[in-house]
DNA sequence: TTTGATTGCACAATCGTTTTTATATATAAT
DNA sequence: ATTATATATAAAAACGATTGTGCAATCAAA
């Protein structure tokens, strides 16, 4: 027993078209108050709603934004999430949120749906798989823009985070407390925010004059269980480092443990510092020295990049790299000895 | 230029009508080999794709699912939302994600939202919201399932855990290391769990003989800060108890921090306990003792029971209570001297 | 009183599908 | 050869909105 504008039309003894534009607000309808007051009686008292499928089809749009992310049980998406809903919902669009579990096949898949679904925009989190993502999009011309990523060509839309200066300077930051033995636990290379983290490493040491020794740089990935594993090596190395820079806070988590396991002290016998500052960096013993990144402007920037794009309106910056910021907290000290 | 079936059909020499029948695999439709294999020809070279806008209009159903939570950046939600969201996924389903930040009128809003965008059933994980919201969808008699929470009047149907049983699990286990003095940080008192497991502290505490000191019990809320507040007024009572079973871990986190501050070591000198094992909760420093609840099952037997409503199935059991589970890590200890 | 403009609303086409009903051809049965 | 039955496809009517255009009625000006 859907009411429909038919119904709400029929009882208001006027023809559907002027309900609509009642409702739309329509600015070139002229109507005599009466029965716009009668239209909107009725509209209540029937508590008819506008049925956002038939209005989607006839005005192709359907005021929704696709959003693609790795994991939504990382603590660093909740809050980028937030940030792009907001953007949305002060535009009046919302937000359907795709998890693919850093599967390719379900990114695919998720594209597709969200084209079926006829999308307005897509925002997309997620790197790992090969730019096919960004391919696709391009080539069909949906709007989209990227959020903590770019594509590999650097062309298209993005908001991102300058993960080469938070690198720099948290890398800095330990040289001046002493260190020069200074190990990197690189993120996974292939992945742009691994890839510069690195380059920051190096940038910082350069500039400090601190000669980077292969032997404190080893490859691990984003997850705990890469850093527990990549902090084992260099711990157990003849000169160990001092200080470790890990690829983000997860990582350093996991370093943190192995060093436990040894029954280093942190920050005493050594440091660790992290990249990201989720929310558990500062719960931890000892809380975590990191680089904070503005997750909810991220997000939020993209939303409002996206929703412009689509409804039309200038957009001053679209290719946005937001400032890391420095958190020093316990994790990190002098020099030991 | 998007294309549609009608420019398939023409390319293919058919009626549209003919398209879809291929499309969707009509059972009773008798076609030639060839024209069928000429028309998915045409449709691949075409890369035709429906426009499921046009498909749901005339269907009267989007395969689509809206959800609504309180808070993301809450740990204890995503597990939840990818069961929920698996189980959708099986079925054909998607979720569209609502992000209330317990704010009634934004419950409200995206609720209204749903309706519009014509979701073909309901996931409410919200509670605080007296009740309009499930008033509301009964009323209009939309498909709707509960998640970690019931209905004032237990009606409709639901997927929970049992959290006086939890609660009482983990206050006995206080009271068997010879904690008497045991206070509770209660989360908000109309939400039901927090109302659950008061009453599980209560059940414990009558089961053990041990008695109820109202000094002891104290309202705070679900949130760090209020964990944080009310252990500071239970840690300065002049008999100070020797151990605070919180309304959930983020509760406790905050108890932990006025620990800290007042110089008191967990467990040594007061044990701390929390409720629903988020991933945090193993991190900190003690471990937390605390109770896990099946966050992706509870999300996934939701989606399952809604999507089995939705498509007319058989639904044995649409009102289910799940069993938590102690966990015991380093923060709760024997009574101290 | 006629002309012209303006107001107030209705008509009908359209968006891209699905689905019921109808029609035309081919095959089989009589 | 004729009728009955299957087979293969087309035509047309929804689904529930929006919107350009058109037609009266009202009002102002001449």
């Amino acid at each position: 027993m859907k009411v429909t504008i038919k119904d709400v039309a029929e009882k208001a003894g006027v023809n559907p078209s002027t309900v609509s534009r009642v409702i739309n607000e329509d600015p070139k309808l002229s109507i005599r108050e009466e029965t716009r007051q009668r239209i909107m009686d009725v509209i209540r008292e029937l508590d008819y709603r506008p049925n956002g499928i038939a209005r989607s089809l006839r005005l192709k749009s359907t005021r929704t934004l696709g959003m693609i992310i790795p994991d939504i049980t990382n603590p660093f998406f909740p809050e980028v999430i937030k940030g792009a809903e907001g953007a949305a919902a002060e535009r009046g669009f919302s937000l359907i949120l795709c998890n693919t579990d850093e599967e390719e096949e379900k990114e695919k898949a998720y594209l597709e749906l969200l084209v079926e679904k006829k999308v307005d925009g897509f925002l997309v989190a997620t790197a790992s798989s090969y730019d096919r993502t960004v391919e696709f999009l391009s080539e069909k011309d949906y709007p989209f823009v990227l959020v903590n990523r770019r594509s590999r060509d650097a062309t298209g839309r993005y908001v991102v985070v300058d993960d080469v200066e938070g690198a720099r300077m948290v890398v800095e930051h330990l040289v001046e407390l002493g260190h020069r033995r200074i190990a990197h636990i690189a993120g996974l290379l292939f992945a742009e925010t691994g890839l510069n983290r690195l380059e920051g490493y190096r940038a910082a040491l350069n500039n400090r004059q601190v000669d980077f020794d292969p032997a404190y740089m080893t490859e691990g990935g984003f997850r705990e269980i890469d850093g527990y594993r990549a902090a084992q090596r260099l711990l157990d190395l003849p000169r160990r480092p001092t200080a470790i820079f890990a690829a983000n806070d997860l990582v350093a988590l996991g370093a943190l443990t192995a060093a436990a396991e040894r029954g280093l002290r942190v920050p005493e016998d050594i440091s660790i510092v992290g990249y990201n500052d989720i929310p558990i960096a500062e719960k931890v013993t000892p809380p975590l020295t990191t680089i904070r990144v503005p997750l909810y402007d991220m997000g939020y920037l993209a939303g409002e990049i996206l929703t412009k794009i689509i409804l039309g309106e200038e957009v001053p910056e679209d290719r946005v790299i937001l400032k890391p910021e420095l958190v020093v907290r316990w994790s990190s000290g002098q020099v030991p000895g």
